[in-house]
DNA sequence: TAGTGGTCTAGACCACATC
DNA sequence: ATGTGGTCTAGACCACTAA
């Protein structure tokens, strides 16, 4: 089949031109996050979706190819296509790598410290693209990581601003409760999904409050990660 | 042509099995290093390289993609492939990119401190593996930040360990003389390119020698950016 | 043996840049 | 008009995995 055929396939809601396989790169995002494919589980081989997609198998592939080099699905050669699972496990620093000194791997903890809506200060407002005095909500976790036998051992804390109108129902009981990646969350009750994200980073004296819940002394070096996210 | 046709071709001191595509990404890469390309110049068409290399379009195609998501080449569609020049631009931070907290573009200016072989320290030898005890070349350099108007301010304090072998006629001489970019002269003189480098960030509190140099106090958070660099 | 992804080829047309 | 990379297809064979 010529190349030209792709302008009499049916353009399913794409919203300008864009490559055929970019659209499929799309749907089966979609597919992904709908949860149509669990994490660790495999996806329908190429010619599956190929024929699913009325696309050639080369399309497909290349659609798969990115997704793979972006390591949200996971290739084996023989056996199939994988949804890649070690991108839930770090939910925190999706985009910035986390390692200990030493390089080992400790199991990560989260804790719970607070969730209020109050009105977002100016600066937050301004970065959230609230208006002034308009409500946001904020949450604070503290990720305690556990070597082996040790005990663990706080080491990062983690504050979050989120825009109040679109997480309305958000409450620290809904949050205490949930036990996966706090993104999941976001995409399953307030189909909030984000997409990209900027991380500036820099090197801060620990204050007062922070030194406490980090246990260490007040003034010791911190690494301060701002991080954006866009939906 | 058959993708049998592939076991018809000489491989060219190739160790072990390996897809064409592969091979030719190598062989492309030895073209960079062996400097046949000069960086922002165009590199010869995909159909000129498949003819080369006696290989179909797609496979050529296939070699420069990846060179292309590592930003080594860039592709221009309508003009060609080029080798990467970003990398002239900002010296310093090739992989990190440093702003200051306003977001504005101050000028750059270095200052050298320092430039001595000597035998390289356990640690030091251990990541350029050299034998304990083998020479090494530590340079050290101020990097100062001049805002419109402002005077020059210590931000970055540069420290550099090089492996001895491979930089035998590098002198402070040498580098007070040079303007450019470092890895310009290595490339230059020592034949020595950056192909990839690792990067790690550390909060540390300035030490005494450090915070003198930047005009710190003592104990001020600083960024720790460890790079470890490979030709 | 059957099915999967992995590689390779060949040829078509498109979009862009240049002359 | 020509040449470049960009996209898409179709079909071949290979390497791995599992029943």
């Amino acid at each position: 089949m010529p190349a030209a055929a792709a302008s009499t396939l049916p353009e399913p809601a794409a919203p300008a031109f864009s490559p055929l396989y970019q659209q499929i790169k799309s749907l089966l995002v979609r597919s992904l996050q709908g949860g149509e494919w669990a994490p660790g589980q495999v996806i329908p081989s190429e010619v599956e979706l190929a024929a699913r997609f009325r696309v050639s198998q080369g399309t497909v592939r290349k659609a798969i190819d990115e997704l793979a080099t972006e390591n949200v699905l996971v290739r084996r050669q023989g056996k199939g296509t994988f949804v890649a699972t070690h991108a839930e496990q770090s939910t925190q620093f999706r985009f910035l790598r986390l390692t200990p000194d030493d390089g080992s791997a400790p199991a990560l903890r989260r804790r719970l410290l607070d969730c209020r809506r109050m009105r977002a200060p100016p600066e937050v407002a301004r970065r959230l693209g609230l208006k002034t005095g308009e409500a946001a909500v904020q949450v604070r976790r503290l990720l305690l990581a556990a070597a082996a036998g040790d005990e663990p051992r706080p080491v990062v804390l983690d504050d979050l601003w989120l825009p109040g109108p679109q997480f309305k129902g958000l409450t620290a009981e809904r949050l205490q409760a949930w036990q996966g990646p706090l993104y999941r969350l976001f995409e399953a009750e307030f189909a909030v999904h984000m997409i990209r994200a900027e991380e500036k980073i820099r090197a801060v004296a620990a204050a007062a409050d922070e030194a406490e819940l980090l246990a260490v002394p007040a003034g010791a070096p911190l690494l301060l990660v701002e991080r954006l996210s866009y939906t």
